[in-house]
DNA sequence: TGAAAAAGCACATATTTATGTGATTGGTAA
DNA sequence: TTACCAATCACATAAATATGTGCTTTTTCA
């Protein structure tokens, strides 16, 4: 028997959702309420399995309610249940430990497959908003491609100022003299427009050349 | 009719699938083949709605085969298959820009389901795989917490740092002394365990502090 | 209430960095 | 074959940085 704990301050929906769950085989809705002001010490009575979380409430809203679950329980399932799939909010559920985002257009039959998928430890999702986090998942590991096409040589000059080593250092480790070290760091700065060592660093890491 | 081309090497599998997903009301398979040596040709050839393409290849592997089309074609949507949901590859074929990640021992009937909803623009995905998509992503953007406890003015002075401004141009738009300005600077080095400006740089991004 | 931080300032000095000018060698592309 | 560039080294100098010691004043916290 799969618990569920819900949160929807829309009235008609939320008996609407009581209704169809609660009703159904295998599942059942020990509470249902209307905002999450309280959700900290409600979570922790009824320890449910599963809480659906309606992200647009007034009052506490649903991310700020998640992120107070996640402070006192970080086992209970957490899905989201939004009107619209807008990027800000999914990026920032995720971030905060859904474990999924269902649209609420989602159809009943399907609504209840994403709670058991959840409850069994899965990531439900609605189609259009695994789409947005797998773009928002390549955009995050995606620019780099600052190529500045330094030398092979001045790439490993550059490499060793991140890690931290000053000239004298570089030279010995390059076997080079320092002042061969001073020409590549002079070209260096030139090709990537900075004019202090710290500046190539920030910008080696901003530009992932590290 | 969603057109599909399939790359499996394993041929009972890529026999057992091709009859399966051409032989459903609604698919075809155009081709389908044992490794991805010349995907890119065979993709543009088909323009397939749909590339169901295996992970494990011997040759060039689905993860490299994905690579290709993408070099190519940013409209095909690719569906990798794997047998394992292991990390590494999920990463890479997300961040390769992947419209899906099943396993192979998803039953029959869900494999069109999700054929159909890559096709559609969503972003199917096995339960599993979804959970540590989120996971993931959730690291990803995970504070670090890298804490310090530098205090508030040492935060500022290292954030100027960071943005590559001189000891004079701190203290300028401070509005305190140069000397004081070190006093600063000397009291995060120790704080941050290290001792010249770039790698307290360095380090203020690995850490994420700014 | 009293010690500990935090923030501010000053002076001194050694080291490191930044910048300029100039030269040699070997490879490569027009 | 000439011209260019990458890589190497040298000498010189100014500016910036690192480090040490020492001194107020204010805020914080046990």
């Amino acid at each position: 028997m799969i618990k569920v704990v819900l949160y929807e301050d829309n009235p008609q929906l939320r008996e609407g959702l009581t209704m169809l769950i609660d009703g159904s085989e295998g599942f059942t809705v020990l509470a249902s309420y209307k905002n999450c002001d309280h959700v900290k010490d409600e979570v922790e009575a009824w320890n449910p399995d599963v809480v659906m979380m309606d992200i647009d409430m007034p009052g506490t809203n649903g991310i700020e309610g998640l992120k107070l679950i996640r402070s006192v329980n970080t086992d209970v399932k957490v899905l989201m249940l939004t009107v619209f799939d807008d990027n800000k909010n999914v990026f920032e559920a995720i971030r905060s430990g859904a474990n999924g985002y269902i649209l609420k257009k989602t159809p009943p039959a399907k609504l209840l497959e994403y709670i058991s998928e959840a409850a069994s430890g899965g990531a439900p999702m609605t189609a259009s908003i695994a789409t947005q986090v797998l773009k928002m998942f390549s955009q995050v590991n995606e620019l780099k491609s600052g190529d500045y096409n330094l030398s092979e040589r001045e790439k490993e000059v550059l490499h060793l100022l991140v890690e931290g080593y000053s000239y004298k250092m570089i030279a010995a480790k390059m076997f080079i003299a320092i002042d061969t070290v001073r020409s590549h760091i002079k070209k260096i700065y030139e090709k990537l427009h900075v004019n202090s060592k710290s500046e190539a660093v920030a910008k080696a890491f901003k530009d992932r050349l590290v």
